[in-house]
DNA sequence: ACCACAGGTTCAAATAATGAACCGATTTAA
DNA sequence: TTAAATCGGTTCATTATTTGAACCTGTGGT
């Protein structure tokens, strides 16, 4: 592993719980010696990457990255080109719409929309951490991913979020099975309680999967015939997005689906 | 200088004219090794920050800033709180309000609101490049910047971005002056013809100058009155904004600015 | 007074970065 | 239709940078 590389795996762990730390602590994190997380450290605050805070001396993420997001924005509208079929989505559902990107082994949320004509919503928030065995979204990315990728996921410990987060292994790759013949992963309080999601793949120009796009929804609120709807709207949607993006599925993704009926 | 910086410097390349650069020509652009450049950009690219688009191989920015970006704006909503006030002081004042960061020898701009009540606007767009000589922003932040950075941005060629802009280092030194007593800059077309606008400046934890708080209305509307209003509006915010960052201006800024008739 | 831990620094030893030359494939110029 | 130039990418002996144990210094707790 290069010392690029290394400097860079730094900022990986710097989430929405863990916004602020140490020297020492990183250094722990990382495993990499005090003097060279130090070092890096200092290179990646040259540049903006990371910045110190007064008090302790802690580090946190950089302004850097807000101009370097503007920037890939301008030349590669990815969120602004998800926004508006979100707010469509969430439009015609009536719900949560949302989008997350595959980084890693876990997801992160790139835009959502609410919908409208409800009282209460399914919660999202900008780079919420999703994961991958416990949400629609996760579960749609599995069923299009290799089969080592999806071996090493399911074999780290799957942590249950709820009472109902399945830990099987078995049983999710059947899940998975299952997910790949319809083009739509669903979950049911997997995550958080109480909710209800779609979810189906989005591609990039290589036909890998990079994402999906979901529609979450209290469990008060899923009908059949609302299932339905999204279904056909969701798949509709993503493979929109897929294509809007550059990209496109892959062999053993299935385009023709019945809008009305389903596949099969 | 470190290998990462190295890796680092190569982003920089990357620019709104120029999104799309490859490995031959960033090698060339950087001066480093075609190899090195190539391993670098390899570096980059696992870790997202580069990608590459498919036909001539050429690079571009990835999407990891998305994620990047988002996390960091949720710890330090340096952009949404400057939002907030920049859409009050566009409202206040009927004209373009925006704010940038100095980064390096240049400052990008991080947002900005257009007012109301007027058919035609100074147009901004996000992560635009501004020079720091010829520009109300740049020469704020020059007037509160140290001596040794001031001497290198204006030893370098200042480029006539339009007619009126001024290239002769001693004048603008002598603007730098009045601006430190003022603690507004203005500037007449000096960027783009026809633009009008005031800056301040903004500063940091450190009492450092990081970027400039400006409001640009066409030649044609700007009047003493307006421009009267604009150096009482603009201060006050650009100082709020300081506050909100939790920054704080430097000794030689003169907070206690007489807000009907200016100081002096 | 003491210990534990924080951020940060030092310098010989170890490792990773470097770059000239090379490859095969396109593109351009003659 | 060649031939030269340029492209992205790779190789490997040489070289320079990274690395980490030990060491400061300061602070907060006991």
């Amino acid at each position: 592993m290069g010392t690029t590389s290394k400097a860079l795996s730094l900022l990986d762990f710097f989430s929405r719980k863990q916004p602020l730390i140490g020297l020492s602590a990183l250094s722990r994190l990382s495993g990499l010696n005090k003097a060279t997380t130090h070092r890096l450290l200092g290179e990646l605050a040259d540049f903006g990457m990371v910045e110190q805070v007064g008090a302790g001396r802690q580090y946190r993420l950089g302004p850097q990255f807000l101009r370097l997001a503007a920037l890939r924005e301008h030349n590669v509208p990815m969120r602004e080109s998800a926004s508006v079929l979100l707010e469509t989505l969430a439009n015609q559902t009536c719900e949560t719409a949302h989008i997350s990107l595959l980084h890693g082994q876990t997801l992160s949320t790139l835009s959502f929309a609410y919908g409208a004509g409800h009282g209460t919503f399914v919660h999202m928030e900008d780079a919420e951490i999703l994961s991958l065995h416990a949400t629609s979204s996760g579960l749609a990315v599995l069923a299009f991913s290799p089969a080592d990728f999806v071996a090493s996921v399911l074999s780290h410990g799957l942590t249950a979020h709820t009472s109902q987060t399945q830990t099987n292994s078995e049983a999710i790759r059947a899940q998975l099975a299952d997910i790949r013949s319809t083009g739509i992963a669903i979950s049911v309080g997997g995550f958080e309680e109480d909710v209800y999601s779609h979810a189906a793949p989005v591609f990039n120009a290589n036909a890998t999967c990079i994402g999906a796009m979901a529609v979450a929804a209290p469990v008060s609120r899923m009908t059949p015939d609302l299932s339905q709807r999204i279904h056909g709207l969701l798949s509709e949607s993503a493979r929109h997005l897929t294509r809007q993006w550059g990209g496109f599925p892959p062999d053993n993704f299935n385009t023709k689906i019945d809008p009305q009926r389903g596949p099969k």
